[in-house]
DNA sequence: TACATACAC
DNA sequence: GATGGTGTATGTA
C-alpha cells in the first residue's frame, strides 16, 4: 500500500529545503482556481507575480509562514514514520466503521442549488458603464482586488489579488473603486427572486446563495403551466442593430408584457395544456398586438416566450432567467443533493451556465472521484498541501489513504475528510443564528507613535461601538488585532466583567491590551500597518432571553447535518443520535411539561456505557437566557457537566416544560456532577443573591440527578 | 479563556 | 511604492 513515508524521496518538495525559491513561486502562485481560468500562461503570469513580490515584506512573511508549513510537514513524516503497519490495519478498519455510518446518513432525497452570479461585482460595473464592455476590468484599487471580469482573468488578473500586480499582468486594465451600496441593491434584487422559489434560502455573501429546492419541485409539477410561462428577449437581432438600446423598451418585459398575454383568450383557460400552450406561443402572430410598450412608448425588443418545464434543470434554468431579466446579470448554479456538491457543480460551467448531479450514488461518486480536494468549498492552500504531502490529491485519495488521514488529522478533521471522499454533504440550507463576533479592523501607513496608536484604537472602537448600537448587542469579550509592519499578526483579548457596548468602556479594555503590546515590545516602538478591534461573547441588548420553543429550535439547529434525528419510542423525547464522535452520544428533550421534576432515566437511548450516562432534568421557565443554552450545550459538547449560567434577571412567566439531557461523558475529577449554581439559580429562581459556589447536584433543589 | 491558524467571500 | 475587511470554525494550551 502506498503511503506518505514511500512517496517522500519522490516528493521534490520535501527534499528542497526551506522554502526554496521554487516553493516560494507556488506559494505565491496564481491561484486558478476559478472559473475563466483555464489554459492560461501560468509559467509567465507567476513570474511577473513572484517578480513584483519578492523584495517585499509580505514576501518576507509569506516566505516565513511557508517554512513553518514546511515544519509542519516535516513534524508530519516523522509521525509517519513511527505508525505500524499493524496500527494502520486498525485505522482502516476504524475508517471503514466511519464510513458504513455515513453511508447510513446519506441523504438523496433534497435538491440544494447553489446560485452564484458571475464575477458580481464586475459585471454590475459593465452593466452601468458600457464603455468598460470590451476591456479587462477589475474591481478595487492598487491594494487590493475585489474581483476582475472574465477578459481580465484570460491576464491572470483575479480577486484577491493586489491591484498594481493586476496592472503589471495587464497593463491596460481598468480599475473601478467598488461601490457597495449598488451591490447591495442589486443582491436584494436577487434575493426576490431566490425567495420565490424558496422562502428559506441560505445567502452566502451578496452574490451567493444556496436554495433547496425539494418543496418547490414537489409544488412546480403540480401547478398549472402557465405559471411557468416567461417572456425572454432575444438578443443580437435585427430589432437591436437597427433601433439600438435608445428606442427600444427596457423595460422588464415580463412585467409588460405577461399580464396582456395571459389577458388573451387564448389564456383565459388556465388549465390549457403545455402542448396548447406551447402550440400558442409558437404561432408568432399571437404576438403582433404588442408593438408598443406602454410603458415608456417604446418598441418592444424582439422577444418570445418560453414555458419552463417541471425538471429541476428546467426550474433552475427559470431562476437564472428571471434573474437576468431582473438585473441584466447572470448567474450560474448547480444542482446536487447536497451544499458540497451544489457549491462544486455551480463553478462547473461558469459563466453563464448551470450542472447537475442526480441523486444517484454511482453518479456522485464518479463525480466525486476524480475531483481535486481544492475544489471542496473549506480546503484551502494549507490542507492542500498537508494532503499533498501525503499523496492526496483527489477525493479518491481521500479514501485510499484514510488509514494514514485517521492518525494524523484530529477526529473533526478525520470526519470531514471521510464525508467529502464519500460525496456526502449537508442537506440543509437554513441560515446560520446570530452572530458570534463583531469587529472592525482598518490597515493603514505605519503607525509607531504610541500617542497615534492610542487615537486609532479610540477611532476603532467608536465605530464598533456604533455598529453593535446599531445591531442592538452587547457584547463580554474585547480582541484587540495588530498587524505589524513586518506582516506579523497578533491577537490579544480581555473578557469583561459585563456586557457592554459602550464606547467608553470598550476603549479602556481595548487600549490597555493596545498600551500593553507597546510596553513589552520596548526599547523598541511598536511599528503597525493595521487595528482591529472585536467583541465577542455576543447578547441581545433588548432580549437575550429565548423562548423554550425558540431554545429547541435553536439546539436542534446546532446539531442539524451532524446528526441523524430520530423518532423515539418514547414520545415524550426527541431523539438526536450523533454521528460524530467528538459530540455526546445522545441528547433527549423531553417535552412533558405534566412531569415536573423529569429524573428517570431513558433506558432507550442508552445502548452502552450505561455508568457513564447521566440525565439531567431541568425546570424551564418560559424564558431562559440564551447564554444558557450555549454553555450547556458547549459544556455537553465536552462531555463536562459544568453549566456555568451568566448573571442575568429572568422575567419569567411560569414553568412550561422539562429539559431534559441524557448524556454520554466523564464526570467531574471527584466523581460528583456539578452545577454551578449563580447561573442556574438565576434563571430557575430568579434569585440574584447566590453566590457561583460549585454544588453537588444531587442535593441541589433543581430537581438536577445523577443517573 | 486566550491565542493562532485556516478558510470563505 | 504598494498585498483588504468581516466573520466562522477549530486546535491547542
Amino acid at each position: 500500500m502506498e503511503h506518505g513515508s514511500d512517496r517522500r524521496a519522490q516528493n521534490p518538495e520535501l527534499v528542497a529545503g526551506p522554502s526554496s525559491s521554487n516553493n516560494m513561486i507556488s506559494r505565491m502562485a496564481l491561484n486558478d482556481n476559478k472559473a475563466g481560468m483555464e489554459g492560461l500562461d501560468k509559467e509567465r503570469i507567476n513570474q511577473i507575480i513572484f517578480e513584483a513580490s519578492k523584495d517585499s515584506k509580505f514576501f518576507e512573511n509569506e516566505k516565513k509562514k511557508e517554512e513553518q508549513l514546511e515544519l509542519r510537514i516535516q513534524e508530519q513524516q516523522s509521525k509517519i514514520l513511527k505508525i505500524t503497519q499493524a496500527q494502520l490495519r486498525g485505522a482502516e478498519r476504524e475508517a471503514d466503521k466511519v464510513l458504513t455510518l455515513l453511508e447510513n446518513e446519506r441523504n438523496l432525497s433534497h435538491t440544494i442549488v447553489h446560485v452564484d452570479m458571475d464575477a458580481f461585482y464586475a459585471a454590475v460595473e459593465m452593466r452601468d458603464d458600457p464603455s468598460l464592455q470590451n476591456k479587462p476590468m477589475a474591481v478595487g484599487g492598487l491594494g487590493m482586488l475585489s474581483t476582475s471580469n472574465y477578459l481580465a482573468r484570460r491576464f491572470g488578473v483575479r480577486a484577491a489579488m493586489p491591484g498594481f500586480i493586476g496592472l503589471k499582468l495587464c497593463p491596460d486594465l481598468v480599475l473601478v473603486q467598488p461601490n457597495f451600496d449598488k451591490y447591495t441593491a442589486v443582491s436584494k434584487e436577487i434575493r426576490q427572486v431566490l425567495a420565490q422559489y424558496d422562502p428559506n434560502f441560505c445567502p452566502m455573501s451578496l452574490d451567493e446563495a444556496y436554495l433547496d429546492f425539494t418543496d418547490h419541485l414537489k409544488n412546480r409539477c403540480e401547478s398549472l403551466p402557465l405559471s411557468r410561462m416567461f417572456v425572454l428577449q432575444e438578443k443580437n437581432t435585427e430589432c437591436d442593430k437597427t433601433y439600438g438600446n435608445k428606442d427600444v423598451c427596457l423595460c422588464d418585459l415580463n412585467s409588460v408584457l405577461r399580464p396582456a398575454l395571459l389577458c388573451s383568450s387564448e389564456f383565459r383557460d388556465h388549465g390549457a395544456s403545455d402542448e396548447t400552450l406551447q402550440a400558442f406561443l409558437n404561432s408568432e402572430s399571437s404576438f403582433r398586438g404588442f408593438d408598443v410598450c406602454s410603458e415608456c412608448n417604446k418598441i418592444f425588443p424582439r422577444y418570445t416566450c418560453k414555458v419552463f418545464g417541471c425538471s429541476v434543470e428546467d426550474a433552475v434554468l427559470e431562476l437564472r432567467n428571471r434573474i437576468e431579466e431582473k438585473t441584466h446579470l447572470t448567474a450560474s448554479a448547480g444542482i446536487a443533493p447536497n451544499t458540497m456538491l451544489a457549491k462544486v457543480c455551480s463553478d462547473k460551467n461558469k459563466p453563464n451556465g448551470q450542472y447537475r448531479i442526480k441523486p444517484d450514488k454511482a453518479e456522485i461518486m464518479s463525480f466525486v472521484l476524480d475531483l481535486p480536494i481544492r475544489k471542496i468549498s473549506g480546503i484551502g492552500k494549507v490542507t492542500e498541501k498537508l494532503l499533498g504531502s501525503i499523496g492526496v490529491v483527489t477525493c479518491r485519495d481521500l479514501f485510499t489513504h484514510r488509514a494514514m488521514i485517521f492518525h494524523l488529522f484530529s477526529s473533526t478533521s478525520f470526519h470531514h475528510f471521510m464525508r467529502i471522499s464519500a460525496g456526502i454533504g449537508s442537506t440543509c440550507v437554513e441560515r446560520d443564528g446570530e452572530r458570534k463576533s463583531i469587529s472592525t479592523e482598518r490597515t493603514f501607513s505605519e503607525i509607531s507613535d504610541p500617542k497615534l496608536l492610542l487615537q486609532k484604537c479610540r477611532e476603532l472602537c467608536k465605530n464598533l461601538s456604533e455598529d453593535m448600537k446599531d445591531e442592538k448587542t452587547l457584547g463580554k469579550t474585547v480582541t484587540l488585532k495588530i498587524k505589524t509592519v513586518e506582516f506579523e499578526v497578533r491577537t490579544r483579548s480581555f473578557t469583561l466583567p459585563d456586557f457592554t457596548n459602550d464606547e467608553a468602556t470598550l476603549l479602556k479594555a481595548a487600549q490597555m491590551l493596545l498600551q500593553t503590546e507597546i510596553t513589552s515590545e520596548l526599547p523598541r516602538p511598536l511599528r503597525l500597518r493595521l487595528m482591529g478591534v472585536r467583541m465577542s461573547k455576543l447578547c441581545s441588548d433588548q432580549d437575550s432571553q429565548v423562548s423554550v420553543a425558540e431554545m429547541f429550535k435553536k439546539m436542534d439547529k446546532k446539531y442539524q447535518g451532524d446528526q441523524i434525528l430520530k423518532a423515539h419510542p418514547n414520545p415524550d423525547f426527541l431523539s438526536v443520535q450523533n454521528t460524530q464522535s467528538v459530540l455526546p452520544k445522545y441528547h433527549n428533550i423531553c417535552t412533558d411539561s405534566d412531569n415536573d421534576l423529569c429524573a428517570e432515566h431513558c433506558d432507550n437511548c442508552d445502548d452502552n456505557d450505561e455508568d457513564e450516562s447521566s440525565i439531567f432534568s431541568l425546570p424551564l421557565d418560559q424564558t431562559l437566557s440564551s447564554e444558557f443554552v450555549d454553555h450547556s450545550c458547549n459544556k455537553f459538547e465536552q462531555e463536562s457537566f459544568d453549566l456555568n449560567g451568566r448573571q442575568k434577571d429572568s422575567s419569567s412567566s411560569g414553568e412550561v416544560g422539562i429539559l431534559k439531557f441524557a448524556c454520554k461523558g466523564s464526570r467531574a475529577s471527584d466523581g460528583k456532577v456539578h452545577v454551578r449554581r449563580k447561573g442556574l439559580a438565576n434563571f430557575l429562581e430568579k434569585s440574584q443573591s447566590e453566590t457561583s459556589e460549585t454544588l453537588n447536584c444531587e442535593e441541589s433543589h433543581f430537581g438536577l440527578q445523577e443517573n
